[in-house]
DNA sequence: GACCGTGACTTGAATCTTCACGTCAGCGTC
DNA sequence: GACGCTGACGTGAAGATTCAAGTCACGGTC
């Protein structure tokens, strides 16, 4: 209630309601969708795979904490959490930046990276098969710009 | 890695890969910022947010658990400790079903009723301003078309 | 070169979710 | 009408996330 500004309360209505509550189905979905079949396989809930994922793409396989929540799109102290137990699986070690002191680098561990290659093939079967498999080009185009446009929006003002 | 037939493991790649990143991104980043603004000015979750909303247009402002359940989305595990803490906050009061005794009605109270009244109006005005005035009607309609083709192809097989 | 502020990260407690059972009502079967 | 099955909920413990401090390194300032 603070900082919408104190105008006349609009309202969501028609097309506009009907979109956005598909639109929220498929936002609680998606994410469980994909979570379950990767937790059932791989132990790994969504965001941990996307650690490992991000990580490994990295030139050394490493990457500051603060760089990796971001990435992840996670809090640093979730991630902290998170790393924590993923070190205590192996997947992954911790380093002081030995550029920088203050900074802490998340390294992706051999065993971490097997598991990962271990992973993907039936997370991204998955998404194939859940999501691009069922839009046409165009339609994943249009999704792309959607995506951007309301990210853009999001950083942007009111956060 | 069970069940995904075990073909060739395709890929993501090109347009497709970004465009799945840029989602996934919106994925992580969209439920934040709305959960964020009801917590900070309604102290609720999204989730409970939107339990409230459906049990206040339901007739009698009631429905059974389980129905609950899946218009949220959400587990009935995870329904029933939450509808345990809205009813210890005086939102949400359970009856048993006096037609059958095997089902439990949650009813939102009056107090439920004012407080998502409060609500409402800070979180529609974000749902506006971060979605749906970002988009064209036309964007809106191929988003609606295409969260209607995911949910279903996850309905049916697989999950 | 001590002092203060800031930013990066960690930590512990509180909260929430998930998991694996436990309970209990109704339904069919013999 | 006992018996066992099923489906709807509840619950407690384990696991994950959030919140509010706490630490610790660096950079500037005097």
């Amino acid at each position: 209630m603070s900082d919408s500004g104190e105008s006349e309360p609009r309202w969501l209505a028609g097309d506009q309601l009907a979109a956005w509550r598909a639109f929220m189905r498929l936002l609680q979905t998606l994410p469980a969708v994909l979570g379950a079949q990767l937790q059932r396989d791989s132990k790994l809930s969504f965001i941990e795979y996307y650690v490992l994922a991000h990580l490994s793409e990295q030139p050394e396989r490493r990457l500051r904490m603060s760089e990796l929540a971001i990435l992840a799109g996670s809090e640093l102290s979730r991630l902290s959490h998170m790393v924590t137990r993923l070190e205590s699986r192996g997947f992954v070690r911790r380093e002081p930046d030995p550029l920088n002191g203050r900074y802490i680098q998340a390294i992706l561990t051999d065993a971490g990276h097997a598991h990962l290659v271990d992973s993907a093939p039936g997370h991204v079967g998955r998404v194939l098969d859940v999501f691009v498999d069922v839009l046409d080009p165009d339609e994943l185009r249009t999704l792309h710009r959607i995506s951007d446009k309301v990210h853009a929006r999001m950083e942007r003002e009111g956060r």
